[in-house]
RNA sequence: GCCGAUGUAGCUCAGUCGGUAGAGCAACGCAUUCGUAAUGCGUAGGUCCGCGGUUCGAAUCCGCGCAUCGGCUCCA
């Protein structure tokens, strides 16, 4: 008979087999009307499962928040099935997991839902929760069950419990009143439980099992929380991330445009450039610092060399061409064919290596119009691109070096979260076996020689090489993919690139492809976003902005102005004539980091009243004070 | 590329049943010279995304195209 061990080492002896809402009944009423589900020797369960023998029990209550959360957002999607095949017979269900955030369903129906759907789905299943309909799990033969769903029309149930279910086990089946779904479980014990801290959010295409070739089947999702309050919350905090859009700072700070005859490739604004080229010159101080040089490789290259490279039959359709005197050009998408035919200027030998050629490359990619995402995915943009021949003996210093060079970039732009992941080669790919065994070994050494943690992704590599992915986060916890390390052991061979070794043979450098913010447009887009435009002093394309109170102070604001562009700063005046309150409104919202006041008080003492754009009043400093104040936080990148 | 939604003044948005286009902010003019998040009054501003169709008449209804937004797939 069994003996139940509780999470506090506390055992319980019964006498018969008995279900986990037994067990938390037999500890108090207030736990059995908690429970939402058990964990049974590390196991997850319904609060029906029964237990015939000895084991250790943890009763999972709405306290379990990541279990919980789960668990309700799995119902919800259940139960928004059921609403939506309540309203819409016919309706073929498919999927629905519980996801970050909430939950989704993929339903087949062949007239497209619409919002006012959403309105009706979400009314019902709120309905459907206050009917508190008990969850009870039932296990069915497979053939049962393929008949069970066959009957009712529902094939793509049955494709699942055919493929995905795997043979020789039962299927379990969750009934919620007349409703029923294959579903592994486990659940809430009935649909009450869910509350009503739930929302439907949005409708989309999905297709079916993720593949492209298979119908299109159509999404709906929500967001489900614990609570209403949570829900609230939730809410507010999506508007936030909206507030932070960079697409819409850009128009707001007259940063960059996008416009119809242009799709995917950005207009920069005066503003939006100075960030740019901040970037840029940043960027080039590292290249000085670890020793590289810049170069600059033609736009426009014929066919032939893409040929060469692997990119024309990989990439065709994602190249922008040109034929012009019967020949074939493509716009270049990537940078390093013409790198590698800059290492094949001239003679290389091994005391030429590590040779690092830096681009900043304008790369042009015609990424399918339903990708396109104001910077963060466009179709033109400049890539922080470098390459680095060397042998393979230099290969884990130069890749050591480069791991290095990139966390110190992201710690100086305000990135303090990093994280690493090791690609692998993907199913269509130049290159023997030996060769990516001996690249993907390099990198794989590289990371564990520094010490550092990271996942492994099989399949995710490019197809001429293994890569290091580095993944940053952003203020609001939000994961943006970057930088990339590269080792390609093909491309300069395919290439015709190589050097004279000691012994006086010829030999085929290794390449290290990098990039250490990737996109710059994506970049100023992720730094929009992660500081909600707020830019730090180093990186704001206006630092100060000296403003009068009346006429009589002109000559000295525009002094101050001066004096401040004199040392180096971006400083502007505003001379208008409008009241204080209104300049400090307009530059605030502006993000201008320093909003210099000066009136007569100010103009007397050669001095400057120094608000922040957070609505701080700094008090009246000496404007020599005020330098010495910007020049430190621009020199430590203050942030 | 696929699914769905959207496209009106520089910006944010309203526009009923198909009857000839509207607000706030911005701009411009005048007044005001003011001390830390919007001074007042006035003026001007439109290819209603593009092309075609239905209609006496289209911002509105229909078709096609383009772009944007949210997803899916993809991402050298």
């Amino acid at each position: 008979m069994p003996r139940i061990t509780l999470p506090d080492g506390s055992q319980r002896q019964f006498d018969h087999p008995v279900t986990v809402a037994d067990v938390a009944a037999a500890i108090g009423r207030g736990l059995a009307k908690a429970a939402l589900a058990g964990r049974v020797d590390g196991v997850l369960v319904d609060t029906s499962h029964v237990l015939e023998q000895d084991a250790e029990l943890a009763i999972i209550t709405a306290r379990d928040e990541a279990i919980a959360l789960e668990l309700l957002r799995h119902d919800a999607a259940h139960v928004m099935a059921q609403a939506v095949q309540e309203l819409y017979p016919g309706t073929q269900v498919t999927i629905g997991p519980a996801i970050e955030n909430g939950f989704y369903y993929d339903f087949a129906r062949d007239e497209p839902f619409t919002p006012d759907d959403l309105e009706r789905i979400e009314a019902r299943m709120r309905e459907i929760v206050k009917r508190d309909l008990p969850i009870v799990r039932e296990v069915w033969g497979r053939e049962q069950a393929k008949e069970a769903f066959g009957a009712l029309g529902e094939t793509y149930k049955v494709e699942i419990i055919d493929d995905i279910i795997p043979e020789g086990e039962a299927v379990s089946v969750y009934r919620q009143g007349d409703w029923f779904d294959v579903c592994r479980g486990p659940h809430l014990p009935s649909t009450g439980k869910l509350g009503q801290g739930f929302k439907l959010m949005k409708l989309a295409g999905a297709y079916w099992r993720g593949d492209a070739r298979n119908p299109m089947l159509q999404r709906i999702y929500g967001t489900a929380w614990r609570d209403q309050k949570e829900l609230a919350a939730y809410l507010h905090r999506l508007e936030e991330a909206e507030r932070r859009d960079h697409r819409k700072l850009g128009k707001q700070l007259d940063l960059f445009h996008f416009q119809d005859e242009a799709p995917g490739m950005a207009f920069w604004h005066a503003k939006g450039r100075v960030i740019y080229r901040l970037a840029e010159s940043y960027m080039r101080e590292k290249l000085d610092q670890y020793g590289y040089e810049e170069v600059e490789t033609p736009q426009v290259i014929d066919r032939s060399l893409w040929e060469r490279s692997g990119h024309w039959d990989k990439f065709a359709g994602g190249m922008f061409t040109t034929h012009l005197d019967d020949h074939d050009y493509a716009i270049k998408p990537m940078n390093c064919p013409g790198h590698i035919q800059l290492f094949n200027q001239g003679l290389k030998s091994h005391r030429d290596l590590p040779l690092r050629i830096a681009e900043f490359g304008v790369v042009h990619r015609n990424e399918p119009s339903g990708t396109l995402h104001g910077l963060m995915r466009a179709r033109r943009f400049t890539q922080d691109d470098a390459h680095v021949f060397c042998t393979e003996a230099q290969l884990q210093e130069e890749v050591a070096t480069l791991i290095d060079m990139v966390f110190e970039t992201y710690r100086d732009f305000g990135f303090d979260q990093v994280d690493l992941a090791l690609s692998l080669r993907p199913e269509q790919r130049v290159g023997s076996d030996a060769l990516w065994d001996k690249a993907e070994d390099a990198l794989d050494q590289a990371l564990r020689n520094k010490g550092l943690v990271f996942k492994v992704q099989p399949g995710e590599g490019a197809f001429y090489g293994p890569k290091i992915e580095f993944t940053l986060y952003d203020s609001i916890g939000r994961a943006w993919q970057c930088g990339t390390i590269q080792v390609d052991f093909s491309m300069p061979a395919r290439l015709g690139a190589h050097y004279i070794a000691e012994d006086n043979s010829k030999q085929v450098p290794v390449m290290i492809h990098r990039a250490i913010l990737g996109s710059v447009e994506r970049f100023i887009g992720i730094l929009l976003e992660h500081y909600a435009g707020q830019l730090p002093v180093w990186l704001a394309p206006r630092q100060a902005v000296v403003m009068n109170i009346t006429d009589r102070q002109a000559e000295y604001v525009r002094e101050v102005a001066k004096t401040l562009r004199d040392k180096g700063f971006r400083a502007e005046t505003d001379l208008r004539n409008e009241k204080i309150g209104f300049k400090i409104r307009e530059h605030t919202l502006q993000r201008v980091p320093y909003l210099l006041v000066v009136g007569n008080r100010e103009v007397e003492s050669r001095s400057v009243a120094v608000r922040d754009r957070a609505g701080q009043d700094l008090g009246i400093l000496d404007l020599d004070a005020f330098i010495d104040r910007l020049g430190t936080e621009v020199a430590n990148r203050t942030h």
